[in-house]
DNA sequence: TATTGGCACTCGGGAACCGAGAGTGCCAGA
DNA sequence: TCTGGCACTCTCGGTTCCCGAGTGCCAATA
């Protein structure tokens, strides 16, 4: 028995299984794919295969379907690279190109997303902890009462309201801004928030009350883990192309979609800017078992966030890993130039 | 026949039907309601009510379930309001309060409704066309860069990017930024747009075409339509409960979850602050002939947006029009207040 | 006149059944 | 090592059949 054809069976499988959704038997797989031996010949490749481990059937007489490990097998090592047309290069372009908007730049991301691989997307947007300040701005609301703006290099933008324990008046909102912006402004978050932390040591002690407050809340958002969690889900309607059963497998996926910490997990395991493919039960989500996460990071010199597409692992991992690779780059394009 | 009791009856239908899912006959009606008199009474009213076309029976030997007509009259004239309870209200404002962003007070909204009402959840951002002119901040990204940062009232900040014909220097931009908030600040967006509209004559010469392109920048940005769009959906999970079929009911459910555009329309039915109710047939959307919507404005002076939960037409309305109403009064407390 | 018990009738849905067809494993021969 | 042949297995779709819930109608009754 020749090992390479045996390889080819099983990625004929794999991409016959995918296109049809269904088992795929000797016989067909024959015609299909120009195989050169009889079916009687890929069947015994077929029970050598089954016997690894790579593909199994779903009952006695039926074809064979590819196991979580064939999957594997075919992503590590069978998978052709499919470059995308240039068609689809000059969609995405056209698609992220006017955007003028960090929150514009992701909810295209996810839209695209979706569109071009045909199946859910999801866009992490940048980490807070990877940005530099780009500015602080400081609102007076009323005389006790201050709206703290901070501009973030990658575009995000976080505010809250601070309660002043003075009169504001111009002279102290001026002083407010300058010291806050030439300590802040440039540093990445980490830094600006320590250099802000020495502030109210620094300032007449009559004011050191009201930079106090201020510091404090600027520090609390710059460290907001809660708003690392921000992700955003596109394509949802995607899933009612699984055709799969509901409750084995379209019930537990909007349930993960609704759990944001779940999907920045699922993102997360793949934090390195290399397109990483997590199928089926490999990851630690039994509810998740039939589902497969393509994703990558993205960020011009190190990595901002995640982005990729959940599908079932029955799924065309060449095109989506192509383009979930594809728009990571133009993503990372864009946050860096603007 | 009595009248009244032949509405105790559609009542009772509305009330059993939304809560087993399944169609009512006589015999149980009469167990589980209190209503006095016998089945064979009963099967005279429901023939009566079906005459009427407040009810319908799926087939021959079925029990009956409520048309759309029917929900229509429940809702209108039958629903006794449902007052939450007092755990419900502490739920609700304790999830709101954390709350220090617009994007937190959205998400927070979406996710509160879609789990009182157990269903899906829109909400709307705050419409630009509502909101006044806070600030206007501008900061030089190089010498010819400039980042543009539109913060209002209601709290959503708008940013955009501007290539600059001249070479910024300090004095330039603390000119802009003196004349734009001058003009801008505390004005609603239409004023606002039209005094900023004016800046570049009222400048000298040579600064009069940079001044030209931040006003449009900024002009266009007050008046994009497409950043009215802006809804978040919540909820989603909740429509593996509809138990309902699939393809009929959920595929266009989610398919329509993905068309903003679709929302907008279907919660702008219902732009004024009281809670409106569309049922089944009754919008212009054919493939969302199952499902109903039910809405509010909200907003302290004005009706800043709208908020509200999508859901099959058989579902909980004085639930879920309580819960949507007290959402909207907390929401609109909070964006009045910040 | 409104209500009620009785009764015949309808019809959906689940269980049981059955046959066709696809696919397999195995074996003997090339 | 491959191939053709063959007996075997099992799912799936269609059909039939029966049960029971629920109805409509009617005659009796308060």
């Amino acid at each position: 028995m020749q090992e390479d054809r045996k390889l080819a069976v099983l990625r004929a499988i794999v991409e016959d299984y995918v296109a049809t959704q269904e088992p795929v038997g000797s016989k067909a797989l024959v015609e299909r794919h120009r195989l050169g031996v009889s079916p009687a010949t890929v069947r015994n490749d077929m029970a050598a295969l089954e016997e690894e481990g790579l593909i199994a059937q779903p009952h006695t007489s039926a074809g064979r379907i590819p196991t979580d490990k064939g999957y594997r097998f075919f992503v590590d090592r069978l998978s052709r690279l499919k470059p995308l047309s240039t068609a689809e290069r000059r969609a995405i372009a056209s698609f992220l190109e006017g955007a003028h908007d960090l929150d514009d730049v992701v909810r295209r991301s996810v839209r695209l997303l979706a569109q071009l691989t045909q199946q859910v997307a999801i866009v992490q947007y940048p980490q807070l902890a990877k940005s530099t300040v780009r500015h602080v701005e400081l609102v007076a609301l009323s005389s006790t009462r201050l709206l703290a703006v901070l501009i973030l290099s990658t575009g995000r933008v976080e505010q809250r309201v601070i309660e002043i324990p003075a009169d504001l008046d111009d002279e102290l909102l001026g002083d407010l801004r300058s010291r806050t912006n030439r300590s802040a402004a440039g540093q990445r978050i980490a830094d600006a928030a320590a250099a802000l932390s020495t502030l109210p040591d620094e300032v007449a002690p009559e004011r050191s009350a009201t930079f106090s407050v201020v510091v404090a809340t600027l520090v609390e958002a710059m460290s907001d883990h809660r708003s690392d969690e921000r992700v955003v889900v596109g394509g949802t309607a995607n899933l009612a192309r699984f055709g799969d059963s509901f409750e084995s497998s379209i019930r537990p996926m909007l349930e993960a979609l609704e759990e944001h910490v779940v999907l920045l997990k699922l993102l997360g395991e793949a934090s390195s800017s290399q397109v990483t493919v997590r199928i089926g039960r490999e990851g630690p989500y039994d509810q998740l078992s039939s589902t497969s996460v393509v994703a990558t990071g993205y960020g011009a010199d190190e990595v901002l966030g995640s982005l990729g597409v959940v599908g079932p692992t029955r799924m065309d991992y060449p095109g989506s890993m192509a383009a979930v690779h594809a728009v990571a780059r133009y993503v990372s394009d864009i946050l860096d130039e603007s």
